[in-house]
DNA sequence: GCAATGACTGGAG
DNA sequence: CCTCCAGCCATTG
């Protein structure tokens, strides 16, 4: 299995994933255990790390560079086509990357709930 | 079905 | 803020 067909069970949070990461405004960033907490599995941050590493072959593709670890950190930059590729972006949308990192922010960190914007 | 892996996290030093 | 350690859980071999 390479495209789908996962698990009964992970696809639909695998789904929801992709989902709120698509909401996630341009120039805004959030983190993988706010996603997960919204899914109401805040013990599995690392499955949403896992559903966006799936995310590349998607149609439409998922903003999956708008998505850091809890410390503003970058953790996913190595698995884009180029690992320039996910700080290039959020720089391009007016986010301050430095050192792989998010410069400010908890200011630029979006909810997934109702606190969009 | 077991063992290893990982785009994670929080606590402790 | 940085590093190390232990817990988490679906995916993959």
């Amino acid at each position: 299995m390479t495209e789908k067909q996962y698990s009964i069970r992970s696809v639909d949070f695998f789904e929801k994933v992709y989902d709120v990461v698509r909401m996630i405004p341009k120039g805004r960033v959030t983190s993988y255990r706010a996603i997960a907490i919204h899914l109401g599995a805040s013990k599995s941050a690392r499955l949403v790390g896992a559903a966006l590493h799936l995310c590349s072959h998607l149609i439409p593709p998922v903003p999956a560079h708008r998505v850091v670890n809890s410390q503003g950190l970058l953790s996913g930059k190595h698995s884009f086509a180029t690992p320039s590729l996910m700080a290039d972006l959020l720089k391009k949308e007016g986010v301050e990357v430095v050192d792989d990192k998010v410069q400010h922010f908890q200011k630029l960190f979006w909810h997934p709930n109702g606190a969009e914007d």
